[in-house]
RNA sequence: GCCGCCUUAGCUCAGUCGGUAGAGCGAUUCACUCGUAAUGAAUAGGUCAUCGGUUCGACUCCGAUAGGCGGCUCCA
């Protein structure tokens, strides 16, 4: 490790020296904790570094993610000091650092306006360049809770502490240090005085001066300690940066995120929209986003046929008892739409297809021979999605599945997993998505009564999953409590072209249903016997999953995708008729050509082209007439004239044909 | 569902103090037939989301409803 110099802030004075290497640093200085800066040989820049009363203190990076969490989470104590300058009646939630961010909660009058942030940020500045020290005091529970006696919120953290007999410790050892001890930053002034201070653990920056670069995003509410139970407070997010360039850079991903909307790019490439008419969460297809839909849908289903699936079909409604049988209504009533009464009975739009497949199955004596039996369909669902939540194409109230059930032997289940999570897998890569990681949802232990079964079955179920998962080799992040009544569940999250993630398949062990369902195949000893039924969506639903190609795509689709795949230009009236010639032979080969016969100029219909982000364009005026070529032209600007109609025509079919992304 | 904000032409948005509405793009029509990201002109297009209230008078103020946006909670 190389030399460390340390600075010491200590009131209004300023030295620096050379103190050794690594940790000796802080060795030095403990007897100070509001010591701080340290930083390795050369530029002070580069290095946050954490105080502390002691051991394991290192220097962090501040680009490092615990530079940037010590860094945000410095940045927060800021903004609550600058909210509580402003607003003293303001009483503190919590503010953790989070991803690219941190935020604040209040417990405020009247919720911020987008002229506070403003108002705090200025305030903020002030106290940043005032370079305050943060300092560090360990206290005991009963010191705190005095000191405390005006912030409930932070009172009821303390209550939290130690976790005993508490559901949600964690925010509880947030701030604890030792029992019966916790620690207070206080933010102290060059003059020495405590300018305000906060219930937390640390780690903290040395000083205010120390963040160089920061934005207030936004408020909102949000509920103390995240349960709708509770009063909701006002949240503001910020995020900070190590450097001003970050901060730029990190905003300017913010904007391109934007640029990818597929809510505003399904209205300017005219693929889907979202009539009032319907209601929230419907979607229409218009014909350029049924092209996308059915090129897709048409793949998948002939990859589901290749891997062993059979086509199946069912309705969309069904009488009540159905969903009484698969122990959703109980369940997941709140989820479903209300009953529609007709005749004596009472029929629900169905919000999953694993009923309606078990019918299937059960609708003849099964053999062990037909395991795996694997069925699929593009089931249409329709859930009661609450009205906050509805958004685009990627939270709809009601979506098209590509739902498949196996049913197999207990013996065939893991290889089964096995098969769909390769299968997954493959699928995306088809579609340009090669980033993955995946969630093991698990059973809540402490809450019996969501989940159905016995320990043995969801244990056993369970080690299948985790198997199967480590064995992939792919980053593996557990969600315990996130799984299905009926079963635990293994999902596969996908990141996209800008970073952000997705989650599309899940694969679900169900050894629920098919007992409910009195499912059974005839055995080889002649025995009765129950599959396991493994549950299965690879993208999840065929609207989120277009949303996503959208955004990954930023409306650029691969040109197999592509609502038009090549756009043909004129140069003027008399180069149509030639160009016809061309189109007719590419829609031939199943081309989609569109011809730009307007009276609009060249130069325009490029800039329509472009716009559209169709793939390829073929071009023809008086010289490529006379050879018997076109201008061909990519949408990434790239162009070559005089090329060869059947070599033009062959540029297309290879780029369709390999799927790839052009 | 909760909190906050929003809703004016197909889209993006102006509209002052309460006195019955405007631009650009797009569409349509006409002219131009043009060599690599916007040719020009004209025309059409509005119950100012819906319903109710206040007012002599409401796009404007108030309320409810619907839809949208940002979060929270939720996401079988």
């Amino acid at each position: 490790m190389s030399e460390i110099k340390v600075h010491v802030s200590a009131a209004d004075e300023r030295v620096e020296q050379t103190v050794g290497t690594g940790t000796k640093a802080w060795e030095l200085f403990a007897d100070d904790p509001s010591v701080i800066a340290a930083r390795a040989g050369g530029d002070l820049k580069d290095l946050a570094y954490e105080l502390a009363d002691g051991d394991q203190v290192e220097p962090v990076a501040m680009d490092s993610s615990d530079g940037r969490d010590i860094l945000r989470h410095s940045t927060a104590h800021v903004m609550a000091q600058a909210v509580q300058e402003i607003w003293p009646d303001a009483k503190l939630g919590i503010g953790p650092p989070i991803t690219n961010g941190f935020y604040y909660d209040f417990d405020v009058e009247t919720p911020f306006v987008p002229e506070d942030l403003a108002k705090i940020e200025t305030r903020m500045r002030k106290i940043i360049k005032d370079g305050q020290r943060f300092s560090r005091r360990v206290t005991t529970d009963a010191d705190a809770l005095a000191e405390l006696a005006h912030e409930p919120y932070k009172i009821e953290l303390i209550g939290l502490k130690g976790g005993a007999g508490v559901e949600n410790a964690a925010e509880g050892a947030a701030v604890e240090v030792g029992a019966g001890e916790l620690t207070i930053y206080d933010n102290v002034d060059r003059k020495g005085e405590t300018a305000w201070s906060d219930l937390c653990r640390g780690p903290h920056l040395p000083t205010t001066k120390r963040i160089p670069a920061f934005k207030l995003m936004r408020s909102a509410a949000a509920y103390w300690r995240g349960d709708e139970k509770n009063k909701q407070l006002q949240r503001i997010y910020g995020t900070a940066w190590e450097t001003k360039e970050a901060l730029d850079e990190h905003l300017q991903l913010l904007e391109e995120a934007e640029r990818r909307d597929h809510r505003k790019l399904g209205r300017d490439l005219d693929l889907f929209s979202f009539p009032d008419e319907l209601g929230s969460g419907l979607a229409v297809f218009h014909p350029k986003g049924g092209v996308i839909k059915r090129e897709m849908e048409d793949y998948v289903r002939r990859r589901h046929i290749e891997e062993g699936f059979e086509y199946v079909g069912t309705p969309h409604i069904s009488k009540e008892g159905l969903f009484h049988t698969s122990g959703h209504l109980p369940y997941y009533a709140d989820g479903m739409f209300p009953p529609m009464v007709m005749d004596n009975s009472e029929y629900r739009l169905k919000a999953m297809n694993c009923p309606m497949h078990n019918l299937i199955f059960r609708s003849r004596g099964r053999s062990y021979r037909e395991l795996p039996l694997r069925l699929f369909e593009f089931g249409s669902v329709y859930r009661n999605e609450k009205s906050g939540v509805v958004h685009g194409l990627t939270r709809v109230r009601g979506m098209t599945q590509d739902d498949s059930h196996s049913y197999v032997t207990e013996e065939q289940a893991p290889s089964e997993v096995q098969h769909l999570l390769n299968f997954c897998l493959s699928l995306f890569k088809d579609f340009g998505l090669d980033d993955f990681y995946l969630e093991l949802s698990t059973r809540d232990d402490s809450k019996p009564d969501k989940f159905v079964g016995s320990d043995e079955e969801w244990a056993k179920a369970t080690q299948v999953l985790a198997d199967v998962a480590t064995a992939s080799g792919l980053e593996l992040v557990p969600d315990p409590g996130g799984a299905a009544y009926y079963g635990p569940k293994i999902s596969v999250q996908a990141r996209d072209a800008i970073g952000r993630t997705w989650q599309m398949s899940t694969i679900q062990y169900d050894f629920n249903m098919p007992p409910r369902f009195e499912l059974e195949y005839t055995a080889a000893d002649g025995s009765r016997q129950q599959p396991v039924m493994i549950h299965s969506a690879k993208f999840g639903s065929i609207e989120r999953f277009i949303g996503v190609l959208v955004e990954h795509y930023a409306g650029a689709m691969p040109p197999w995708l592509a609502p038009v795949q090549v756009q043909a230009i004129p140069i003027a009236e008399r180069h149509a008729d030639y160009l016809y010639g061309i189109a007719r032979t590419m829609k031939a080969l199943g081309l989609r050509v569109e011809i730009d016969d307007s009276d609009d100029r060249m130069q325009k219909k490029i800039r329509n082209a472009q716009l559209q982000k169709v793939p390829f364009m073929v071009i023809a005026g008086d010289d490529d007439m006379a050879a018997g070529a076109v201008s061909f032209r990519y949408r990434d600007g790239h162009q070559e004239n005089g090329v060869p109609i059947q070599d033009a025509i062959d540029r297309v079919v290879t780029a369709i044909r390999s799927r790839a992304q052009v």
